[in-house]
RNA sequence: GGAGGGGUUCCAGAGCGGUCAAAUGGGGCGGGCUGUAAACCCGUUGACUUCGGUCUUCGAAAGUUCGAAUCUUUCCCCCUCCA
């Protein structure tokens, strides 16, 4: 099998491909594009993307060629694969703001020194603007038969539904057809991968570039990585995991790997960073939270960077560490004045920002869970005066997982 | 266009004149056990509070009533069936 293909299973990227041994042959033959889309409706990239990032980063190290696509223009559609409800349509500009945004975050991932392998960046708005609708319909609706449209599962979980699915999103599978259509005629592109949710759309493509060409090309899906709780990765207490400094920040995405659980550990190892095979082999036997420490530094660096890994990790040993005095924990700055000689217990948390609710810090002392400098506070009336401070510092720690200190001004 | 069904707190989903800040489940948060894991157990889950209470919520607005998530009217939105 192809090195490519072979990596591409053996670390658990693969679901699905339309055909597999011509795709290996052809793989061994020559270096080759390929591409995969990003949908522009949020604002940002999360974790959910991270797999798709990954093949894009495999297809380089492999000596081929990534074309990235940015939705532009389908996302001005709407995407009904997995979706039950139709998703609110976004304005122009919000559109416009996530594309370049998300284009930002891919750039981080993907190395571009190398000319024959560094990433090109297309948006579809660019062709699809510019579509005839009766010359699209003669020349690419033509190969399209309603029948066939009915039987793909994005249609058919709305219809089995009895959900509605209007007419503008029914059109979104022809839409990524032509653009994978548009890739091959253009770039030369000859394989598109995606998620497993992606599996109709991209059969449609390679159908079409067949009718209406016949040319060749090649489908690859990636599964859906669930958790081994059964639930589908990338929340934390905030919300999302974005890939994104503005969103979530690093020590946060770091503490998010750092708490996988324990049976998606190696699994992850093979999926989110870069480590060799036989390196991983060698490891996986390790303490296990040895290993979630390795996994959360290999995926926080390769997003931002060795510095930021690094001090996430001593932010975290500071933070789990009983009685430290928390000199590497972030910092909230408050101004003297703020204070004066003493301040309510409750005041001082919400100035810090870490709760915004007066009634949702009550309920923290109530359940043991506020401390400052390692001492439990059990009375919401406890002042806090400078004495409190240390060389004007205090640390705070809410539940066992937040930590911060507060450094007066 | 006609006939029905529906919009409830983060989500799902009860409630159908006072005992409703609103059952139950999920999720979240906190505590316990541990390993910053999983599983499990317990508590909590609108805001403010001098802990007595006070204020704002049940699609929107107006009304009936001592009193409305619950009744009436109008409006907006969603779904189903028929044309």
């Amino acid at each position: 099998m192809n090195k490519f293909l072979k990596e591409f299973k053996d670390r658990g990227f693969f679901y699905q491909c339309t055909n597999e041994n011509e795709l290996s042959e052809l793989l061994d033959k020559k270096k080759i594009k390929a591409y995969i889309g990003f949908d522009c409706t949020a604002e940002s990239l999360h974790v959910g993307s991270l797999l798709q990032i990954m093949c894009l980063r495999l297809l380089q190290k492999h000596g081929h060629q990534p074309i990235v696509l940015l939705g532009g223009g389908t996302t001005r559609i709407g995407d009904p694969s997995g979706k039950d409800k139709t998703r609110k349509i976004l304005t122009e500009d919000e559109i416009e703001k996530n594309t370049k945004n998300i284009k930002n975050i891919l750039k981080n991932y993907l190395h571009s020194k190398n000319e024959k392998t560094k990433p090109i960046f297309v948006n579809n708005f660019t062709w699809l603007k510019n579509l005839n609708y009766i010359s699209f319909l003669r020349n690419i609706g033509k190969h399209f038969t309603i029948n066939k449209m009915l039987t793909f599962d994005s249609v058919k979980t709305r219809l089995d539904r009895e959900q509605s699915l209007s007419y503008m999103e029914f059109n979104y599978m022809i839409l990524q057809a032509y653009d994978f259509l548009e890739l091959n005629q253009k770039e030369n592109c000859m394989l598109q991968i995606g998620g497993s949710d992606q599996w109709g759309n991209i059969v449609n493509g390679v159908d079409l570039i067949k009718r209406y060409s016949n040319n060749q090309t090649y489908g690859l899906t990636t599964p859906l990585i669930t958790l081994a709780s059964g639930t589908k990765m990338g929340k934390t207490e905030n919300g999302a995991v974005w890939l994104d400094k503005k969103f979530l920040s690093a020590y946060d995405y770091w503490q998010f790997w750092r708490n996988t659980d324990d049976r998606d550990v190696i699994k992850f190892i093979n999926i989110f960073t870069d480590l060799n095979i036989e390196e991983i082999e060698n490891i996986k036997d390790k303490d296990i939270n040895e290993l979630k420490i390795l996994l959360a530094n290999k995926a926080t660096s390769m997003l931002h960077g060795d510095e930021d890994a690094q001090n996430s990790e001593s932010t975290a040993k500071e933070a789990f560490t009983e009685n430290s005095s928390g000199s590497n924990l972030p910092s909230v700055k408050i101004k003297q004045d703020n204070i004066k000689e003493e301040i309510n217990i409750l005041d001082l948390i919400i100035l810090s920002k870490l709760e915004s609710s007066k009634s949702e810090v009550r309920r923290l002392i109530k359940g043991k869970a506020i401390k400052i400098n390692n001492e439990i506070i059990s009375n919401e009336k406890q002042k806090i005066s400078k004495d409190f401070f240390k060389n004007n510092f205090l640390k705070l720690s809410l539940g066992k997982k937040r930590h911060i200190k507060i450094e007066l001004i």
